[in-house]
RNA sequence: GGCGGGGUAGCUCAGUUGGUUAGAGCGCAGGACUCAUAAGCCUGAGGUCAGUGGUUCGAUCCCACUUCCCGCUACCA
């Protein structure tokens, strides 16, 4: 089995600052990176920032900077916006870098090598005012002057000197592509989209531009910059140095495992990015999933509306990993979320303080005072107590087919059950009315845990910080975590002395 | 307009390859307990599963129509 997995998240467009949903992006391939290595993967975790563009260039002028010098800047914000979300990654990729300039290049000659690039004219309706250009049932006819339908400003026939992929050429063998890899494009709703559209029809792709400036030349033609799509897309092969397919990196981890991107990139990775791929003789990734938006109320956040959640200012008022929490948690995977003040607080009281952290507090203060801080012996096991130990055993296999689906909502929802269960189970076996049968109090406490052991074990993907902590207790860390290790019910060693932590999580009061 | 997805408890969402009392969390009400962050546990209230019609012994799940919402319908990314 393959035990390589290679994740990225998009890279980032800079000119805005770091929003909700580059947070949500990040988090969930973080997730997956952390999941994937405490199962005994190799991981690399990709993820960087898209620097070149009209925008971009525009934005460094009216600041009077020169444009790398700008993206040297800007870039800064969503490095920073890594270690702020505690990320993984193993590379932080930015298009402006020379090993991404000859990864394109390099690509790019290939793709003329193979003849799947052509001289010729873009042409059609463009707007100087909305810098778009429309197609022939985009625009209108009013006083016998051309308009575009949507904005309502003229339109001229514009004819442009460009490079074209030849993309028609790549329908079919695209349809196979996704007949064959049924889990290339997920969720399902997204694939159907994709499918329909290539059914429709795929025309030439242009794919480079006279007019833009800031980007990367046409190799064999200075006036040319390459359009921005197909320059973004190759840094998942820049970072494991492509050209060089010899090296360890490319070796190891091309294909990519899981490119993780929002639905509105979804076209440009489904289907431009497998058809460059397959033209330059390079194998596709494994697979593609777009997620969901995430909205603030019923409405796409927006500056105008107030309502926008910055995640910087989530993260310094609430902690990142109720962050992280909540977003891998309240959000239906694949589809657009919610967030808003008040359910993340209710998220952080309920599941966090509540339940997660009051169980390991209830458990440590009481053999604190009871006990001594110390592992506690394990004497006779009841049916219940080998009931809940087991089921950690009995979802093992289970959790790792859904995490592998991408149902992380499974997989917390599984955690969330067995936090409720581990609070009933010292409710219901009450230590507390123990203390003259001290082999049961000590199984009882043993148990108890273990259970916490398991559990925290689970929630290092979800809440690193967090459950690194809880399980400072036992003096397990970071590179001695194993998801295996759920599967063991006499991990903690007796007389081993705990550590004390303090409350976990700090209940959030409602000002209203 | 065409294609696709969806409308399930006050809120956020699961689920049903058609089959006895439709699920979870939060919120709400009541109870027993006391180790714990007044946390945890138990019980309960609350749904004509968008509407109408059809297929069926039986539909929330299949089909048709109606209505509402959302996505895609290529070169800003």
């Amino acid at each position: 089995m393959d035990k390589n997995f290679y994740i990225t998240t998009p890279i980032y467009y800079p000119s805005a600052k770091p929003h909700m949903g580059h947070a949500y992006s990040s988090i969930i391939a973080d997730f997956f990176a952390r999941f994937k290595r405490i199962n005994g993967y190799k991981v690399f975790f990709l993820t960087g920032t898209d620097e070149h563009g009209q925008k971009i260039q525009r934005a460094a002028e009216s600041q009077n900077l020169k444009p790398k010098v700008f993206c040297d800047l800007i870039s800064k914000n969503f490095q920073n916006l890594s270690k702020t979300l505690n990320l993984t990654n193993d590379d932080f990729i930015r298009t402006t870098e020379k090993r991404h300039f000859k990864a394109v290049n390099s690509l790019w000659k290939k793709l003329e090598e193979n003849d799947e690039i052509y001289l010729s004219k873009y042409s059609g309706w463009y707007s100087v005012s909305d810098e778009a250009f429309y197609s022939d049932d985009e625009i209108e006819i009013v006083n016998n002057i051309k308009l575009s339908k949507s904005s309502g400003s003229k339109v001229e026939w514009v004819e442009e000197e460009s490079y074209f992929f030849r993309l028609s050429k790549w329908q079919n063998k695209l349809l196979d592509f996704y007949n064959e890899n049924p889990n290339f494009i997920l969720p399902e709703s997204r694939r159907n989209e994709v499918l329909s559209f290539v059914k429709s029809g795929l025309k030439d792709l242009s794919i480079s531009r006279k007019s833009l400036k800031w980007g990367i030349k046409v190799p064999s033609n200075e006036n040319h910059t390459i359009y921005v799509w197909l320059d973004a897309l190759t840094n998942y092969l820049s970072a494991l140095n492509y050209p060089d397919t010899s090296n360890n990196l490319y070796k190891k981890f091309w294909p990519a495992s899981l490119h993780l991107i929002g639905k509105d990139i979804l076209r440009f990775h489904a289907i431009f990015w497998p058809a460059f791929l397959l033209a330059a003789n390079i194998k596709p990734p494994k697979k593609v999933y777009g997620h969901g938006w995430i909205l603030s109320g019923e409405e796409k956040m927006s500056k105008s509306k107030g309502n926008i959640l910055d995640p910087m200012d989530i993260i310094k008022e609430y902690g990142l990993d109720p962050l992280r929490y909540y977003l891998i948690k309240e959000v239906s995977f694949g589809n657009d979320g919610n967030i808003s003040r008040d359910q993340l607080v209710k998220c952080i009281n309920s599941d966090l303080a509540n339940n997660y952290g009051n169980l390991c507090q209830r458990v440590i203060s009481f053999l604190d005072k009871n006990l001594k801080l110390e592992v506690p012996n394990k004497y006779n096991l009841t049916i219940e107590d080998n009931n809940i130990l087991n089921n950690f055993k009995e979802n093992y296999n289970n959790l790792l087919n859904e995490i592998d689906n991408q149902n992380i909502n499974y997989y917390i929802n599984f955690i969330v059950n067995q936090l409720f269960s581990a609070n009933k189970y010292f409710n219901d076996q009450e230590p507390w009315n123990k203390k003259d049968d001290l082999e049961r109090l000590n199984t009882i406490l043993y148990v108890s845990l273990e259970l916490i052991r398991k559990i925290s074990v689970l929630l290092y993907p979800i809440i690193p910080d967090t459950s690194l902590k809880v399980l400072s207790i036992f003096d397990i860390n970071e590179t001695d975590l194993s998801y295996e290790s759920i599967l063991n019910n006499d991990f903690l060693k007796p007389k081993a002395k705990l550590k004390k932590i303090g409350i976990l999580f700090k209940k959030i009061e409602k000002n209203d």
